[in-house]
DNA sequence: CGAACGACCTGCAGGC
DNA sequence: TGCCTGCAGGTCGTTC
């Protein structure tokens, strides 16, 4: 489900809800997530203050004083804001109740999502070696060019690894590659600086243009309120495969890379 | 070190 | 209707 923009739309989302607020309960009903959820989660979170509530790479960190509710959302994950704390469906596997009454709750299907409850969160060796955030100042062509000397793997593996720059999941990978006019199974070495150059900015644009649609919605994907993303409209060879090329005409490919779907234009992409 | 791949888990679509 | 297969927005650990 979610990609960086999808992340950053649900932080959005639960922000303004969450800012000054305390923490009233916590209740865990699946510990079982990609790693087990600590019981001091539930025992130490209460009666806390939430101080932030921020995102490194797809990770969200909502702080208090006391240590930080870390949560990834995995492959199906989903956040809410709801008003009052309803009977619970199947995969709500974590509430956040606050004294004012409304609940942030947690649900994830495939389970592949996280929670932890950590006091330097950005020391955890998930998050410690973590590449630049693409929409930060130090990620650019010119640092993508210098990560790849020497690199023989695709260029669409290269830039959704996480060491290399954050937040490039499957969708806007073939988005950004397709902008840019590389060939995903490239091999990241052999492009040259000016390339990386629009590759960066082509990353960069359509993470924001997607923040701005709120995200894409697939199949599931819904804000902290319950709404959809409007950003599929624009994918232009994400999920596309037969369709015209929107350049060219030629019908989108689609290949297995690395375990992943590719989707990609022979013709327009080198 | 880098590259390739299996693993984790559930739901759904499609074929028979 | 049911059963099977393959696929899905992530990312870790293992192996070579």
């Amino acid at each position: 489900m979610p990609e960086l923009p999808e992340v950053e739309t649900t932080r959005a989302g639960i922000a303004p809800h969450l800012l000054g607020q305390t923490v009233k309960e916590v209740v865990v009903r699946q510990p079982r997530l990609r790693l087990p959820v600590p019981l001091e989660l539930a025992s130490e979170l209460p009666g806390q203050a939430i101080v932030s509530v921020e995102r490194r790479a797809k990770y969200l960190l909502i702080g208090t004083r006391r240590a930080t509710l870390l949560l990834h959302l995995g492959m199906s994950g989903r956040l809410r804001i709801l008003d009052d704390a309803p009977t619970p469906a199947r995969h709500d596997h974590l509430d956040v109740t606050l004294n004012n009454g409304a609940c942030l709750r947690f649900t994830d299907p495939r389970r592949f999502g996280l929670a932890l409850w950590l006091t330097d969160p950005l020391a955890h060796p998930w998050l410690r070696d973590l590449g630049p955030e693409p929409l930060g100042t130090d990620f650019d062509g010119d640092y993508l060019y210098q990560q790849a000397r020497q690199r023989t793997t695709p260029v669409k593996s290269f830039i959704m690894d996480g060491h290399v720059v954050v937040g490039v999941g499957n969708i806007y990978a073939n988005e950004a590659l397709f902008r840019s006019a590389l060939h995903p199974t490239r091999p990241a070495g052999t492009i040259s600086l000016a390339h990386y150059r629009q590759l960066a900015t082509a990353i960069q644009q359509v993470l924001q243009e997607a923040i701005a649609q709120g995200g894409t919605t697939l199949r599931d994907f819904q804000d902290a309120q319950g709404r959809p993303g409007y950003f599929q409209v624009a994918l232009q060879v994400y999920g596309r495969t037969g369709q015209p090329c929107p350049h060219c005409g030629q019908p989108i490919r689609q290949q297995r890379l690395a375990q992943r779907s590719s989707f990609f234009c022979d013709r327009c992409q080198r």
